[in-house]
DNA sequence: ATTAACACGTGAAAC
DNA sequence: TGTTTCACGTGTTAA
């Protein structure tokens, strides 16, 4: 919009001949190759000449080692924003191939899903409340995970202790291929509280929160038809003292 | 070096407008804006024209129409990369005005740190060996944890199994404010590997890694000293048997 | 007045 | 072929 690329100029004044060779293009026919000086000898004989510039070569030095200046600054800024991509791309599941475009992409995406990771696993609410409580959560809250390909699920299960509850889970946990990444145990008067941070295999699906649930369903159903009374009647009593 | 920023024919027959009014600069006196027109009328008088400035302004027009095609495509690529960086901005840590270079460099960081913690968590080594041990480790590896300012530690004790281990060992962890994100727990013939990820306060430096080594090792012998020949013997008939 | 950062338009190369 | 991506030099703006 406001630029003018008039700046054969300087690439004449500053004797950089490099671009004097430049192959011709867009159908100008050769020696277009010094069409670049010749704008300048143009427009020097076309306006009349003013003092300047004759007397402004030290102007024109310096304009010419500020142009230069700018010229190296900012070849060094572009070299350290690709040197931080480039770190980028070793970091991150892709070759050295993938344009920036994308690697961002990929970048913003396993932000998220790092944050969101260690966020879950972090937070844990672990106190033991009286009625009972199954929540399964999907990590990645629906959409795929491309991070290692690993969905991550949190699984929280609140119900009445009993001594066998924890070799149960683990062998729920076993029979869906779930891997333990987190296990927080609480208990309190006879109750607990489990929550588990578990990662499923590469070949499960977002479906595989199901299993879970109803596993985890069945095993507090268990729990409550063969157990219950006796812890009931044990947490009764001390809340009556 | 190998460019010449020879345009200013196409922005001529391009018709553009909006250079014309480009204010001059560089000490070129008015009308240097139209300058740029300038070079087009020099050079088509100074070389002999060819049959094909007359006849081929199809050839132009393609000529044109795909240089306009080629800088709106340019346009929408910076567009599509400067979206996914100012997307890093609102994730991390920093303002809407931190430059690239910087951002993209937090953004290698932090990507490392996560990797880091996510690896730490989930790579846990629980069984119990037949030494005693004690392994205290920290995940930033000395550098500054610019995450979210709390240093990450892996601590491994293995020990002697006995029942107030846990509680001692929860005692420790609340002395030193140290908060656990993850505790991976097992017993083999009455031994016990506890590994514990812990996060410590942002007040903390790298040096509170050495006040819990030194309560994990207290902690260990205390566990020697009163509990040991009994566990000792009942393992040793174990494996006698 | 320097310096640093940005968007832009462009030529070249990949595909 | 045209489409896409990149590096470059430049003009501009802000501290």
């Amino acid at each position: 919009m406001q630029q003018m690329e008039n700046s054969e100029l300087y690439q004449f004044l500053a004797g950089n001949g490099a671009s004097f060779f430049t192959p011709a293009s867009y159908g100008m026919p050769p020696p277009s190759a010094a069409a670049s000086t010749m704008h300048s000898f143009c427009s020097s004989s076309y306006y009349p000449l003013d003092s300047s510039e004759i007397t402004d070569t030290p102007h024109q030095d310096r304009a010419l080692a500020a142009l230069k200046n700018h010229k190296e600054a900012e070849k060094r800024r572009r070299e350290r924003i690709n040197s931080h991509l480039d770190k980028l791309r070793t970091l991150l599941p892709c070759n050295s191939k993938t344009d920036k475009a994308s690697l961002l992409a990929k970048v913003v995406q396993r932000v998220r899903e790092l944050k969101q990771q260690t966020s879950q696993i972090t937070e844990l609410e672990t106190i033991p409340s009286e009625t009972d409580e199954i929540t399964v959560l999907s990590t990645s809250s629906g959409d795929y995970d491309g991070g290692d390909g690993r969905l991550i699920f949190k699984a929280s299960l609140c119900c009445e202790d009993r001594s066998d509850l924890i070799p149960d889970l683990i062998e729920i946990l076993k029979s869906l291929h779930l891997k333990t990444l987190k296990a927080e145990m609480a208990t309190l008067g006879g109750r607990t509280r489990n929550v588990l941070i578990v990662a499923a295999d590469k070949d499960h699906s977002i479906e595989s929160i199901h299993f879970l649930q109803n596993a985890l369903k069945s095993l507090l159903e268990r729990s409550n038809s063969s157990e219950r009374s006796k812890r009931r009647r044990a947490l009764d009593r001390k809340l009556i003292v």
